[in-house]
DNA sequence: TAGTGGTCTAGACCACGGC
DNA sequence: CCGTGGTCTAGACCACTAG
């Protein structure tokens, strides 16, 4: 037999393509498919564990795997650094900090973190440039406490987006994009007219054990697009 | 020691943030954590191969596992069918088919795709409704032989979206994110103001072996937002 | 409570790729 | 060459949970 498991995965995803499992059935159990293919369940057990996390199947204990009734695939979006992003569109990267301070952060900003009243905050916003234009627009709040040596940190010299990527690694968070018409603001910053529809992301980032730490607001030069691969 | 996996995964991720483990340096193999953490190879396996696809590490043959220098993290996008993410809201989803024709393609269309210009090709568009009220307009184009049965779907019964889904399930594809002002189009059909800021989606799908399947353009109502998780 | 997936082990061989 | 991670095995025990 000799089957690797990345055989079987291929097998199983040409058997579920096929409809010959079928959304919403019940496949046969490890045991089984171990002695089909001639192999040890172990290898098996890669197989659709890889599958379930690409959310082709369910899996449950006692109850067996069943193909998911809708596939519901998943994209991924390699978050890249707004230095890796220009740069490998062969253009120079710069930034330019617009403001630093210490101010206090709006309550529902605070509320959204699910930080106390008096945590130390400090806010920085930032324009990035593809050579020499303006890319990104970045309104960052930094939770102090989360990222020790931050406010001493030479931003001119490392960007925030940088420095914190290196020094404050966080486990987890959330992004979510959305549509907003320019401000004047973000207009005179992005060099666009007021109301031009911009790409907006905002970020927010707690480290272990969920602390809050850092929360962005990223508006990006019109008719930029972000691509996630399925 | 009775160490499970998860349990390196959770030691090796604190050794990472706590910079025990520096970014671009690297660990000990694989043996050597087996012998500290008084465990098999294979389990350090498991954990280390997590965190690399988590993008932590890197590993490669020979040349041992790594912390990554700039711990570029992935966002996982769950994508929903349009039913679920609107009754997930307590609303009740409804669709409109707008159009449907077998137009020509356009050759810029064509081209992305990588379509001959004689591939059939079958264009529809649709409005989805939640609450009665407008959700998102898509525009799509499904290349008739990658979706075979779609020319006479009921679409009316089963929309698009899910019809395509459940009989032609996609192994790969892309997934843009953009914003853009509303057409005239897209303002009576969303009921919003020409030139609002829409949130703009663009999918393309691919079968097995590189077969274009479809090439989905959504506008979403204003204000509308993706989540990621990180 | 019995069946299923989840995990661990000890050992083995292999593929890649620095050196 | 030869060290490293990648994988497979045969067997075992465990955790969860449907019936």
């Amino acid at each position: 037999m000799a089957q690797s498991w990345q055989d079987i995965h291929k097998e199983a995803l040409r058997r579920i393509h096929s409809r010959e499992w079928a959304p919403d059935t019940l496949i046969p159990n490890e045991a089984d498919l171990a002695e089909e293919f001639g192999c040890s369940r172990a290898t098996v057990n890669r197989a659709l564990r890889a599958l379930a996390e690409a959310g082709w199947l369910e899996r449950r204990r006692k109850a067996g795997t069943r193909v998911a009734r809708a596939p519901q695939r998943r994209a991924q979006l390699a978050i890249p650094l707004l230095r890796e992003e220009i740069e490998a569109r062969g253009q120079r990267f710069a930034h330019r900090i617009l403001s630093r301070s210490r101010s206090k952060m709006p309550s529902p900003l605070r509320a959204a973190l699910g930080l106390s009243d008096d945590a130390p905050v400090e806010r920085v916003q930032t324009l990035y440039l593809a050579d020499g234009h303006p890319f990104a627009l970045e309104d960052r709040w930094v939770h102090l406490s989360a990222a020790p040596g931050f406010e001493t940190a030479e931003l001119e010299k490392t960007s925030p987006n940088e420095w914190l990527v290196q020094h404050a690694p966080f486990s987890h968070g959330t992004l979510d994009y959305s549509a907003a018409p320019a401000g004047d603001f973000e207009a005179e910053q992005l060099g666009c007219a007021p109301g031009t529809a911009l790409l907006c992301m905002q970020r927010s980032t707690f480290g272990p054990g969920d602390h809050a730490a850092t929360l962005v607001t990223t508006h990006f030069a019109p008719n930029h697009r972000v691509r996630l691969e399925i």
